[in-house]
DNA sequence: ATCATAGTCGTCTGCCTGACGATAAACAGA
DNA sequence: TCTGTTTATCGTCAGGCAGACGACTATGAT
């Protein structure tokens, strides 16, 4: 590294930009708002904002989640849940032509979230919503349709990064609340991968994974059918041997 | 995000780091440099250096490992492996401390390449050397001994990564030369997570996952004993069912 | 010639998974 | 009340894959 000279490096600009993700209606929605100003005005993008001058990466992800949802973001290494979402860094964008004002480098940030009630964003509920991920992604096929920037591809990789990563991780119980059933886990891996699952072969391979899953002693009814029984996450974090994607 | 006004955020100096990881006399080395200035002057510390006003982060990695190593950069999306080392991103570092002179946001990137000569660094070989990242990450844990500002702690995160992405990747063969045979590609999966695998079901998995390994069509006594086939790396670059880690 | 070193092919057993039958416990409507 | 529908849960069975390990092959070293 150069030694100290201001003059020695070009001022960048640094954001975060956050992949909400929850399952709502059985599809992946993600968490969208609405620009109020050029470029892109009018247009649909990820939430984000300028990283603060003594405020560390995961900090301004936070503070930026806080503001758009009220949600709390949870430490990933603390195993307790409380209310909160899983925040995790995924990847960094820096294209010198990504924003036509400025050179901006973003951190985007993944949030896994349980559904959530609605969006707020600074009260203007009109202009944050949750949409499919599918109709987002889809729209970004017709240039000049899409998210703005190019959120289009910060959304799918942040996808892509939740649907790998609970293949092998206890990751998809982010996406439920506190308590929850096997059936409703099930709904979550179906939503976010896009496939069918066997409802026998999925209870016997969560159930029969030691520390995924810890009973919570009742049952539910919130489904129709067979109450079934209710459980919470446990402390395993890792999944071995992982849940595979059915192929094709 | 907010209008445009310069005003508005702050300014950040961007940089990238590497982790260049190797395998060499079957240990996990990674090429470390020895620093000049303040702070941290006479530690070891990974090499990177500052992104230049139009140039992309991948760009600025390339350009970093070719000036430090003479390595070709080899784009993750084009199937054959030239000479070139592998090179993805891997996390970006921006804890406003990290650097006590000003705010440095770190986009770290990981780069495995097969054994190579020697490395140079400007043409000073004495400041720079390939170091066995057990060594490295062991001497991190007296303060003061290990690397400088926060790159032990971006050497480890590179290292998990290689130990996980070769389990469920074909990647292991970046760190081989072009033909190899598969008690090469054992070894290099044997230092790189630090076990001994049995030579027979390592054979029986590797040649039997199709699109992973493709003849190349002759043999080698490199190792001593019965020659060896040689093989090249198949177009196949995801391994399913992946090659899984022996437990502790 | 004998030994040491590596590579390659097989065998066997146990575990996990996918496919799918069967039963249980709720609710809705006739 | 009875019947059909929905969802949950338990079981069975066959195939695939991995770990453990025996056997044989082809080199170089002593």
């Amino acid at each position: 590294m150069s030694p100290y000279d201001p003059s020695a490096f070009p001022p960048f600009a640094v954001t975060v930009d956050l992949v909400v993700l929850t399952v709502r209606r059985h599809a992946l929605c993600a968490l969208v708002v609405r620009r109020g100003e050029q470029p892109f005005q009018g247009r649909w993008a990820l939430p984000g904002g300028f990283v603060r001058d003594e405020e560390d990466l995961a900090a301004a992800a936070a503070r930026e989640l806080s503001e758009e949802t009220g949600l709390c973001a949870h430490d990933p290494g603390v195993p307790g849940v409380g209310n909160g979402a899983h925040l995790e860094q995924l990847a960094t964008y820096g294209d010198p032509k990504r924003d036509p004002r400025m050179r901006v480098v973003s951190v985007a940030h993944l949030v896994l979230a349980p559904d959530l009630p609605a969006p707020r964003a600074g009260g203007d509920a009109n202009s944050a919503r949750w949409a499919p991920v599918d109709e987002l992604l889809e729209a970004g096929e017709q240039a000049s349709a899409g998210l703005a920037f190019d959120h289009a591809r910060i959304l799918a990789d942040g996808v892509e990064r939740a649907r790998s990563k609970i293949e092998y991780s206890s990751l998809a119980t982010a996406f439920c609340p506190p308590e929850f059933t096997v059936g409703e886990l099930r709904r979550v891996y179906e939503a976010v991968w896009g496939v069918a699952l066997d409802p026998r072969n999925f209870h016997r391979k969560v159930t029969g994974t030691p520390g995924f899953l810890v009973p919570a002693g009742g049952t539910t009814t919130r489904q129709g059918g067979r109450p079934a029984q209710l459980f919470r996450a446990g402390g395993a974090t890792l999944l071995n041997p992982p849940m595979l994607r059915p192929e094709v």
